[in-house]
DNA sequence: GGTATAACGTCTGTTGTCATACCACTTGGG
DNA sequence: CCCAAGTGGTATGACAACAGACGTTATACC
């Protein structure tokens, strides 16, 4: 029954590609750093441009380089984001296999956790930054609801980031920016004022938790808020939200 | 500063690309059906056969569509997995950005809760179907024991499938994936059989709780068995792999 | 000898790769 | 100030490689 193993040839553009990579991955190529433009590959590899420009593209939709046209143009090795997950993502809720529900439920799972570990070993510095995503998001909450609703979106990243998981960092990212698109998608309707207020008044007792390095009370204050949020996205969104209030969330809606 | 907003237009792969992704959100094609071919995209569009295989790339690398060759040639649309998602981690481990450490905290922020949410809500026949899984792994676990460790992974999959939330599902698939890639990759030495039953006996425990859907049981036995799991191959890789059990995982670690 | 069956070739539509050319854009130098 | 050089993006036409389907031949067995 077993035969002999990898018969298949991969295709060319994916031995550049692998090649590529695996110079990125022995910093050969770091972060910031260009590689060589698509006629100097050419002569590298002996390949046409077409198969270097297949591996390019493949590359650049992984998240490892960047293509710039124009202005010093060519591939940029880049940081590696939280990007193709969103996509991926992105591309569940537009197909109908994710909704509300399951972007909250998926919440629930990581942020009332990671705001638990932030309180335990936050340091002031990632205080001081919380504090002041917090001041700013106050501030323009009068003028520009949307931009306030922004930054109210990256204080959950940020607390995520204090656990110095990059899994969790990115996965956070990932959810609630889907989040927040899917929101904006649907609810026409602006959130008023109050609401904003509301939101921010929870950060800011999150916010008290983590200061305090209570952790227990970060992760129920977390959990609380993100409840809370969906209720009033619900609410604001109308019937055609409301039945996504399925047992998942049900579960953690004693209050 | 705000100036004219999308003065650059996107490019014509990129308009493609779109086009066929609406058609798939929009189910003029369905999973398992046949987009069509390369040649008859250049009618459509009247574009060039380079810029369709572009679009064509970039869609295949964000899961939505798998291109075959020889007979039956074509690009298909295919249900969504967690392969976007997997790749991205793995990159972040060959960039040395995250760890054994991150991947078990990680773990240990989804999984314990899935199982809660399945030994709460499971059905017959998915208890079936686990008992099924740990049953093919102890028969297998004697003669081949890596079969028996795949299969192990997998039970952790299904558990999570339990959930219903397909966020929960491929973040798991993907954590669990990268996780055992990484174990084999750096761990030379096989793990022993007395070990492989270990997980297995944690595994049925894990079950025994979701049948009795005793989720506070679930939810421990999970985190103690991703706790062991963790103390095994640290055992196992030796020195190197010790430095890893960092405060994360030493939060965990009150055993 | 007849028939079932296994091994073998060819045929076909598709993707993979190639070479060359031109476009749009930016930079740098005459 | 404009032009030449270099970049990625697109167009075109050609050929190679693939992977099954399908008919053909060879073989085995009764």
């Amino acid at each position: 029954m077993e035969g002999f193993p990898s018969l298949k040839k991969p295709l060319l553009s994916q031995e550049v590609e692998h090649a590529i990579k695996q110079s990125i991955h022995d910093e050969v190529f770091k972060p910031g750093e260009k590689i060589p433009s698509e006629r100097e590959l050419v002569e590298q590899f002996q390949v046409s441009r077409v198969t270097i420009r297949e591996a390019l593209r493949n590359l650049q939709r992984s998240g490892l380089i960047t293509i710039r046209r124009g202005v010093r143009a060519g591939a940029y090795v880049s940081e590696l984001t939280s990007d193709p997950i969103t996509e991926n993502f992105q591309n569940l809720i537009h197909l109908g296999r994710i909704d509300y529900s399951h972007l909250i439920d998926a919440r629930l799972y990581i942020e009332p956790r990671a705001a638990e570990m932030a309180a335990k070993y936050r340091s002031d510095k990632e205080v001081r930054h919380l504090r002041g995503l917090l001041e700013r998001a106050e501030a323009v909450a009068d003028q520009n609801c949307k931009r306030a609703r922004i930054i109210n979106v990256s204080f959950h990243c940020e607390v995520a980031r204090i656990t110095q998981n990059p899994i969790i960092v990115f996965i956070t990212e990932s959810i609630t920016q889907s989040y927040s698109t899917l929101i904006i998608e649907t609810t026409s309707t602006q959130l008023n004022r109050g609401d904003v207020q509301k939101f921010i008044d929870e950060h800011r007792e999150i916010l008290d938790a983590i200061i305090k390095q209570n952790s227990a009370e970060a992760y129920e204050k977390t959990r609380r808020h993100l409840i809370e949020t969906y209720l009033t996205y619900s609410r604001v969104a109308g019937a055609s939200l409301e039945k996504d209030i399925d047992r998942r969330i049900r579960h953690d809606c004693d209050l």
